[in-house]
DNA sequence: TATACTTTTCAGTAGTGACGGAAATTTCGG
DNA sequence: CCGAAATTTCCGTCACTACTGAAAAGTATA
């Protein structure tokens, strides 16, 4: 099996966005080579298909698979192991913000109530600070509660307010004090 | 002027997740100090604070300028150029999105379509791939839909849509073909 | 126009993280 | 239980980016 020209560009191109993302680019071109590949793959053909090291592909393989978008599978008649990606990409996508969160968010609103708490001892040069701190907190706060009211849903949910900005920002967009609302 | 120490906390982990979202340490740094600095700030003041070069600050206040999340300011007596962040933490968000898209959402799609394209022409083997690719075109062009619609809005609007987040799953949540209503 | 002050650019350096190869470990078939 | 196959781990190397210091360019004042 080789790789078809819009399967190497699409997995270029992936490894760089990955790149900007703060993803390393080895383990973002092994995503997206098992996202399009239509069979699961064992580690020493990802390697020869991306021609990067058998260790480097063990290793992105192990980060995918803590990240949860990727999964080792068998298959009978065959030692090696295999890998596939999750395929439905609103799941992938899902479950990477799912892990974002944790990850970044979760600490930062730990360590901005931490600096809000502590700037409120401090003397009156703080005060401006820790009105910004807490402007900070409160959005990040406002995020996160949002993500989780809405990561609640299925899949099938969530399309329908992706696809429903139009409505929504219709809806939100008109309720300001003295205006009439729209509907 | 000296920094307090939940600036000082702020502002090394403002430079953390910025690297963990493909921003470099010290422009992530310097943001957060002009985030939480009641007054402009030159760059030597910068640099000292920082305690980074003089020309490192000079770069990154020029990417953040770029990206328009930093303003130049001048006050009278000053030959020097002083620097500000946007203050509002909402329209700093927007910005940043804004960008984002411009850079990495919108070249995206045009890849996607393109290599869609290719793999039509392609023999069999593409079939695969080819859905695959599409998939992921149709959700990236549902979120950058969903996001021009909403981006539309004032902040105040864009605020009551984010604290509505229960609201906005119950609405959506609980259209499913054979589901009852919940409320 | 000259001079002092400020900012930017540039080229070299350093530091970080990705990567490869080999060795060690694990797994499975005989 | 042994040997072959597969995987993971580890450490040295490499590449890339961030960073610094110095030189150049720009700008305002006298």
């Amino acid at each position: 099996m080789e790789l078809t020209p819009a399967a190497k560009k699409f997995i270029l191109h992936w490894g760089e966005m990955g790149q900007a993302w703060g993803i390393n680019r080895t383990m973002a071109q092994v995503h997206a080579l098992l996202f399009v590949a239509p069979d699961s793959l064992d580690a020493e053909e990802i390697s020869r298909l991306l021609d990067v090291s058998r260790s480097n592909v063990s290793t992105s393989l192990r980060e995918l698979m803590t990240w949860g978008i990727v999964k080792r599978v068998h298959v009978i008649g065959d030692r090696r192991d295999r890998f596939e990606a999750l395929k439905d990409v609103m799941e992938t996508f899902r479950v990477i913000m799912a892990e974002r969160k944790r990850r970044e968010m979760d600490p930062t609103i730990a360590l901005l109530e931490h600096c809000v708490e502590e700037a409120e001892g401090g003397d009156s040069r703080d005060d401006y600070t820790r009105e910004q701190l807490e402007k900070m907190l409160d959005f990040t706060r406002m995020l996160t509660t949002w993500y989780s009211q809405i990561d609640r849903l299925p899949t099938p949910a969530l399309r329908r307010i992706f696809t429903a900005g139009a409505k929504i920002a219709r809806m939100f967009g008109a309720q300001a004090p003295q205006e009439a609302n729209v509907n």
